[in-house]
DNA sequence: ATCGACTGCTTGACACTGTCAAGGCGAAGC
DNA sequence: GCTTCGCCTTGACAGTGTCAAGCAGTCGAT
């Protein structure tokens, strides 16, 4: 309704449309009908709406990751895979530091609530920080189509699923 | 000692010092002591530039992974992880596809090149796309402090070496 | 030797960006 | 009823990528 919300969802529709790097403030508040300097009252710069939205990510993350039912290793990467694959842009977003408030209290906030999910399927912290990994990993070459200089693959998706679930059975816990 | 390689050599300082995108055409032009229109010269667009940079990149990757004494799996991760973590912003660039010409056939035969090289370890396809998605993503994770969400490691270079030894040494082969 | 074309670079312009400053407008409080 | 304040607009500035036109050399052909 207000015009924070406006701007919010403008930016997550330009987000999905041509990437973060797409995002112009400016094009953000024509959408929203507003003046080309109304974000600045609702945001202090592009990088706090980059983090507003990147903050939000994470919670979807955390609530994707808490909708797993049996919160196994395999599990709760294949929810972290989907996630990534079903939101590429957002995903980006989210791991991309250099163009966010990394000091923002809320976005930290919701950093830490998605991790701690991931924590809870193992005691054993290096299996934890190597999954996580492997899942990253996989979300990112798999969204740049760099597997495929690997293999031929017709559905990435779900050559990534395999490959996570192939290491679920292989790695010694 | 030509101005496209001195444009190369200005651009490659400002992406160290700036990332990718603090990468301008005109800063690096003026970095290059020519004027701002000189790099279409030699460029089509910043695309094409920064496509050149990334093709040399994954040259130099190639190169690091060739020199691997005894190119097993560990081994190849590590010096994986080392160039990664050596040239963040360079690392960042390679796989940005979103600021490249995929289409560009230096870039395609550079990486392929590379990525030939990860092959050389197993004979298991899916050890190795799973092996290079876990030293991607312990690269990505530890370039962005990700890792210390999960951990207090003071230095995030040695845990994501320490990481992927683990892995080599818990992974079914 | 002179002319012509071509390459490599410059200058100038355009639309676009993020950000800042100043002002207006309406609603809320005294 | 008047004032004050919060939200938004308009206008401006420097900076960006890109394109068009022009200019200076150099190189080959006549």
């Amino acid at each position: 309704m207000g015009v924070r919300e406006d701007l919010l969802a403008a930016a997550r529709a330009e987000l999905d449309e041509n990437g973060h790097a797409g995002i112009s403030l400016r094009a953000v508040a024509r959408r929203a009908g507003v003046s080309h300097a109304a974000p600045k009252h609702h945001f202090a710069d592009r990088a706090a709406l980059l983090t507003a939205i990147a903050a939000d990510g994470f919670a979807s993350l955390a609530a994707a990751l808490d909708q797993v039912p049996d919160p196994t290793l395999a599990a709760l990467g294949r929810a972290y895979i989907d996630f990534g694959l079903t939101h590429p842009a957002l995903f980006d977003l989210m791991f991309r530091p250099s163009e966010l408030h990394t000091d923002d209290p809320e976005l930290h906030a919701a950093t830490e609530t998605s991790l701690r999910r991931l924590k809870t399927a193992t005691d054993d912290e290096s299996l934890t920080m190597i999954s996580w990994a492997l899942v990253h990993g996989l979300v990112i070459l798999t969204r740049d189509g760099a597997l495929g200089g690997l293999t031929e693959a017709a559905d990435p998706a779900a050559t990534a699923r395999r490959l996570a679930e192939i290491f679920a059975e292989r790695i010694q816990s």
